[in-house]
DNA sequence: AGCACGCCGACT
DNA sequence: GTCGGCGTGCTC
């Protein structure tokens, strides 16, 4: 009798038994149909043995092996184990990121990206200039080793064709490339670059965005080898490639590589292991490197490669104003200088891009008679004014409601939208310039399906002269008749407690202005803020990235914060308060007192209220642990979470967060 | 995680 | 007398 051991998606720790039947080809990575309980559920089997130490009546058969999925390889199965241990997830939850959805039945594959493609030859590798020629090469002669680079290339400066010739020559030598990117939104013309580039390539897209039944096919064609590269979103770190030979993680130190729910793992981090264990390069780039990654070059862990120049015509990156935000000549926090540069260009024809990180028309709605706020009743949020379409809106758990006529406390009808979004900022310039046409691009906008193509399309062609937006329009686009950047209200992110504002908001303010002069024109970049001073707007105006990230790393140094520190944070909630607040106590006394038995250099915090200290009507609290090294961080971990889940209450939910992005 | 079981308050 | 609240514990 086989007996397979089959990890399911449920927070056990430990694998199922269920007995093979005669006749089901199983093997280890198989993906399996069982029954646990009465709830049928896939799993992965991850070993089959002899006999089983559950009593043989209690032992069920294994349903069926998912019909025309390739078994997990042995590195995937090992890459999900190091996921599992790394951050403290149940296996079974690991491996089901390894999956794709198999919630549908399967369909015909449909045909990959390429097949449609012309197979234009390669001239990006004829266009490199010297810095990606040296840059590519040196990826090239990394071949077959785990060599970790760091490409820092200013925006514009042509990173993705080092990328695509480095990618070229590993597929030239049979090997396939995986090709991670922040967002869903940049992977469309990215795999139309890939396609015009590398013309005889074949690519399969991965990412949550896709239909199931797409996302599977292009799952089989990387998992079979048939696919040259794999180019997706976070979640592709996991696909199974046979003949893997290059990783990239474009803009690495996006935020969005880090899953925020369930298994909190960081992608970037996975694929740099991922690198070491198949023996590959792996190329972290970015034009504002996280200070881990800009650490681990300086101290010459990642060999360091830099891009200087932006391709095109005008290789300097554009000059950034700094300009007061309080001004008299100020319409909704639209500056005179402001204005007046968007005058020009609306006389030039060229465009500008107002950069405001809010959407919807103010952050709240302040009664003049009272002070009243509006605020949701079930977070410690203020609602946020809605316009298009009108309401009241809590950005946290999606609560909306009318706006009121009069204040709900004393009756005033005078209420006051304070503080300005993208749709109060999209009406001060059409009231502003009214001859101009006016494009807001933010998540609102772009909603319905096919929105953000059409919208970039438009932009592309020129059917814009002003574009209002989020942070969705600073990533990675060319627009090349956008000539001016206008930032507004980046001032909000200095007041963030979180321990990466000053670096995150360095990240988005570089690649905003990048976007100002890709074309034959050149850009400006004008900031309004309250402080003109501050290192930030002073490392942009400079645009000296290297400047700003040594001062905030002797500013780590001091605090003991990574990269010189390693965290994890214990996040619990309730309905009640004082659940969270007991179990939160009892765990800090079993931290430290575990903390003193094992891992004397781990401090264990006192619980303290999360960011949003409650939450769709829930309390949240968070215990934070700080540790000098990743060893005695895990081992506490590893004694304490099983602990943990003996002392807590089905009231109380709790998780565990391994290199929190922020706790504060 | 689901989904049971199980033991205490307001309804046909 | 039952319906049902969610606290506790198991699922191969």
């Amino acid at each position: 009798l086989t007996i397979a051991r089959v990890s399911l998606p449920v927070p056990a720790a430990t694998p199922f038994d269920y007995w093979v039947p005669d006749g089901l080809a199983v093997e280890p990575g198989s993906a399996v149909r069982v029954r646990l309980g009465r709830r049928r559920l896939v799993g992965v089997a991850i070993d089959l043995v002899g006999e089983s130490e559950v009593p043989p009546e209690q032992l069920m058969p294994l349903d069926e092996v998912v019909v025309g999925l390739p078994p997990l390889s042995a590195e995937v199965l090992e890459l999900a184990r190091f996921v599992s241990s790394y951050y403290h997830a149940p296996l079974g939850q690991c491996l089901a990121l390894a999956l794709p959805s198999l919630t549908r039945p399967r369909r015909r594959a449909s045909p990959l990206q390429n097949d449609a493609a012309p197979s234009a030859p390669s001239h990006a590798v004829h266009a490199l200039n010297d810095e990606q020629r040296a840059a590519a090469a040196a990826i090239a002669a990394a071949r077959g080793r785990f060599t970790p680079f760091l490409l820092r290339g200013v925006t514009g400066s042509g990173k993705t064709a080092v990328y695509l010739d480095a990618a070229a020559r590993v597929i030239a030598e049979g090997g396939q490339v995986l090709l991670l990117v922040p967002e869903i939104n940049l992977t469309p013309q990215l795999a139309e670059r890939v396609r015009v580039t590398l013309g005889n390539a074949s690519v399969a897209v991965l990412h949550s965005g896709l239909p199931a039944g797409a996302r599977r096919a292009h799952w089989e064609s990387a998992a079979t080898g048939s696919a040259d590269i794999v180019l997706g979103t976070r979640l592709a770190v996991f696909a199974i490639m046979p003949r893997l030979g290059l990783i990239v993680v474009d803009e690495e130190h996006d935020a969005s590589y880090k899953q925020q729910e369930g298994v909190r793992y960081h992608a970037r981090d996975v694929a740099v292991f991922r690198a070491r264990t198949r023996g590959v390069p792996i190329v972290l780039g970015s034009a504002t490197p996280s200070l881990e990654t800009h650490w681990s070059a300086s101290s010459g862990r990642y060999m360091a490669l830099a891009l200087t120049r932006r391709a095109g015509a005008h290789p300097a990156l554009p000059p950034v104003r700094r300009v007061a935000r309080r001004d008299g000549n100020a319409v909704e926090g639209v500056g005179a200088e402001l204005q007046a540069a968007i005058r020009e260009r609306l006389a030039r024809r060229e465009q500008t891009l107002l950069f405001v990180n809010r959407r919807g028309f103010a952050p709240s709605l302040l009664c003049a008679g009272c002070g009243w706020k509006a605020e949701c009743a079930r977070c410690d949020a203020r609602l946020v004014v809605h316009r298009d379409p009108p309401g009241l809106r809590c950005h946290h758990c999606g609560h909306a409601q009318a706006l009121p006529r009069a204040c709900p406390h004393c009756g005033n009808q005078d209420l006051l939208p304070l503080g300005s979004g993208t749709q109060r900022l999209e009406r001060a310039v059409a009231t502003l310039f009214p001859q101009a046409r006016v494009v807001r691009v933010d998540r609102d906008a772009t909603r319905r399906k096919g929105a953000f193509d059409g919208m970039r399309d438009a932009i592309t062609r020129g059917d814009a002269d002003i574009l209002v937006g989020t942070q969705m329009l600073a990533k990675g686009h060319d627009f090349p008749r956008l000539t001016l950047v206008g930032v507004l209200g980046a001032d909000n992110a200095l007041y963030s407690g979180e321990f990466r504002a000053t670096e995150s908001l360095f990240a988005l303010l570089e690649q905003v202005a990048g976007r100002a002069g890709r074309g034959d024109e050149p850009g400006e970049v004008i900031v309004q803020t309250d402080f003109p001073d501050h290192p930030v707007y002073a490392a942009l105006a400079a645009h000296d990235y290297a400047a700003l990230a040594s001062s905030l790393l002797s500013e780590r140094k001091s605090l003991s914060l990574p990269p010189f520190a390693h965290l994890a944070l214990l996040r619990a909630e309730a309905r009640r308060e004082a659940a969270v607040q007991a179990f939160l106590d009892n765990a800090v006394r079993l931290g430290r007192s575990l903390a003193g038995e094992t891992a004397p250099a781990c401090e264990v915090y006192a619980p303290v209220p999360a960011t949003l200290p409650r939450r769709a009507g829930l309390w949240r609290s968070q215990v934070l642990v700080q540790a000098p090294r990743r060893a005695p961080l895990h081992a506490l971990l590893d004694a304490w979470l099983p602990a943990l889940t003996a002392l807590d209450t089905a009231s109380v939910r709790w998780s565990v967060d391994v290199d929190p992005q922020s706790f504060a």
